[in-house]
RNA sequence: GGGCGCAUAGCUCAGCUGGCAGAGCACCGGACUUUUAAUCCGAUGGUCGCAGGUUCGACUCCUGCUGCGCCCA
């Protein structure tokens, strides 16, 4: 159960958000490589890809040819084929002409930001016309072709590397064999070009190049310069454009990776280990999720792929590793959603000698730092909305948010025929509901089931600013210690920020027995028809028999932390590789 | 799973009530030695997602399918 949170992204929809994206693009006339001796290579693949052309052309507007005559590679030529064909030409000539296409003998000796923090405070007050070296150290630098802008004799082209972005000034006067290595340059290559540094007229640091090579050639043209990929499908499916053509997708991918490293920062300082445990389960367990199936042959075992580490972790606290935590994914056979993606990176970690309530400070903590680190502040936009971080959270119980948000009775918790009744007007399936009815659970445990239901429907949306929801009704926490107080509920909490779920936690369930009676409720709710429910684990009770410290744990999608921290409203804008059917 | 919407050139998009499939950018050719979505001139480029149906005629209307998006469950 612990596992809600799973990531989502943040969107930018389709179209907006497209604003001033810096150049992309393209290049304009510049090549003048039919004059110059030595292009024989190109030429020839220019006319044989005309020659081809016309020939076409000629087929679909004549008489019907027998199909004998039309050979796959001569379907009628579209653009792409077209532009791809031109520059396999230009892959050809630079062979031709010895140079390999796909090198790996350059190295830049300085990145494009470490150049531009070395020069930006360097531009002169005065602009002048003159190209003046800003001093006589050349260097070499590599990088994508961004832009080719061509003015016959000159040629300017924004390159960017890892780390930032130069424009290249290439002028037939300064640069060693121009028209040659021009005449192969287009959007998209890898180059590399060594010079000095020195501002344009304009004011624009670039580099004064003397030497430039094409390092790897592109053969696939990449997306309008201005528009860029509007194609939600195609960033997903080719996320090497997307990172190329669309404003900051690299960058939000740059914050996940800050992001997890704070969180194990976060962690190792608090002596917590970091441990791997199975992705290849025999027993379903540590959330309500449908599962993944897998095999293996040479044991001949049919297998999950994880829907939760949980059981695992707290075998290794069992074992006196009292503070352990893992970073991973998990796997739950389930839709999609801007919320949901069938596999999905979560932290667990779990440490003994806590309850819950120390997580929730813990939480805010490790939330608070992050978003400081990341942001630079502790209030974010999500969605439009604005969410303030500044501890302390909002404490809020399931009960009191269905009273108090949904306006919902009191008696709700108390009387299963109540909270039924209310559960009907809010939409919950009546099968649902039939379930709990006969489940033969104490009534108060029954209308805690379907009290969690109703606030699910309900309040769950308005979490806006960040609040931890309390006092989880025990059917629905299996693995949850109970509260001392009142055992129909569980010394647990979500917290939830722009109405998603961020993270899940509990003090544990430690009582073997207790634990055997949750696991024998998990399969008489899956008999009455209940689709996510857990098996029963008879090593993990073994192992609560052992002895488990008391202990408190907790789970935080990274996902969906990412998405919070990055204003994204998709998870498939901070998952890389996003599910998708298969295309073409 | 249900509802709504989208699918036209490499990219971004127009295309009316059914009547010869368009633009911008990219690409190609030409001009241009300080540009910033460079500019100017010219040319090329289409299985209108797929399969059926209606019609003299379908990008357009109808049905089904596929993919994607949004909302709901």
């Amino acid at each position: 159960m612990r596992g809600s949170g799973r990531g989502g992204r943040g969107g930018r929809g389709g179209r907006g958000g497209r604003g001033g994206r810096g150049g992309r693009g393209a290049i304009v006339a510049a090549t003048r490589s039919c004059e110059q001796d030595g292009d024989e290579e190109q030429r020839a693949a220019h006319a044989r890809s005309l020659r081809v052309k016309s020939a076409r052309v000629h087929r679909r507007g004549g008489p019907p040819v027998s199909r004998d005559d039309v050979k796959r590679d001569e379907q009628p030529q579209v653009t792409l084929e077209r532009i791809i064909g031109e520059r396999r030409g230009k892959v050809a000539a630079m062979r031709a002409a010895g140079q390999n296409p796909y090198a790996n003998d350059f190295r830049p000796d300085i990145t494009l930001g470490a150049l531009r923090a070395r020069y930006g405070g360097t531009r002169p007050t005065e602009s002048t016309r003159e190209i003046t070296p800003v001093d006589d150290v050349r260097h070499k630098v590599g990088g994508r072709v961004l832009v080719k802008r061509g003015f016959g004799k000159t040629v300017f082209a924004p390159i960017r590397d890892d780390s930032g972005e130069l424009q290249l000034y290439v002028n037939i006067d300064r640069c060693a064999d121009f028209v040659q290595v021009i005449s192969w340059l287009d959007v998209g290559d890898v180059v590399g070009a060594e010079g000095r540094v020195f501002w344009t007229q304009k004011g624009e640091l670039s580099l004064l190049v003397e030497k430039l090579r094409v390092v790897t050639k592109s053969l696939r043209p990449l997306p309008d310069k201005w528009h860029g990929l509007g194609d939600v499908e195609l960033r997903y499916r080719q996320r090497y454009v997307d990172l190329i053509a669309t404003p900051g997708v690299a960058e939000t991918f740059r914050k996940r990776s800050r992001i997890v490293r704070a969180i194990r920062h976060f962690l190792d300082e608090r002596g917590f280990l970091e441990v791997e445990t199975p992705m290849m389960h025999h027993t379903l367990g540590g959330a309500a999720a449908r599962p993944f199936r897998t095999h293996h042959n040479a044991l001949d075992l049919d297998l999950y792929l994880r829907i939760a580490p949980e059981l695992y972790l707290k075998r290794l606290v069992v074992g006196g590793l009292e503070r352990v935590y893992e970073i991973g994914r998990n796997f739950r056979n389930e839709g999609l959603s801007r919320q949901h993606n069938p596999e999905f990176t979560m932290l667990e970690f779990y440490q003994a000698w806590a309850t819950h309530e120390d997580l929730m400070l813990l939480t805010e903590e490790l939330v608070r730092g992050l978003a400081q680190e990341i942001t630079g502040g502790l209030v974010l936009e999500v969605d439009g909305q604005t969410i303030d971080l500044a501890p302390p959270w909002r404490r809020l119980s399931v009960k009191d948010a269905v009273i108090g948000i949904g306006g919902h009775s009191a008696a709700v918790f108390d009387d299963p025929r109540v909270a039924a009744d209310v559960a009907r007007t809010v939409g919950i399936s009546p099968d649902a509901i039939a379930r709990v009815l006969a489940s033969g659970d104490e009534l108060r445990v029954q209308a805690g089931q379907l009290g969690m239901a109703i606030f699910e429907a309900t309040a769950e949306q308005s979490l806006i600013q960040p609040t931890f929801l309390t006092d989880f009704p025990l059917a629905v926490s299996p693995l949850a210690r109970k509260k001392d107080a009142d055992p129909a509920f569980c010394d647990r909490f979500e917290l939830y920020i722009a109405g998603r779920e961020i993270a899940n936690a509990f003090s544990e369930l430690n009582d073997p027995d207790d634990q055997r009676a949750r696991f024998a409720a998990q399969l008489a709710a899956k008999a009455a028809g209940a689709d996510e429910t857990m098996e029963y684990d008879e090593d993990y009770c073994r192992a609560l028999e052992i002895g488990m410290p008391p202990t408190a744990g907790e789970g935080i999608g990274i996902d969906r932390l990412v998405m919070l921290l990055t204003g994204q409203s998709s998870i498939r804008d901070v998952i890389a590789f996003p599910l998708l059917r298969p295309g073409e």
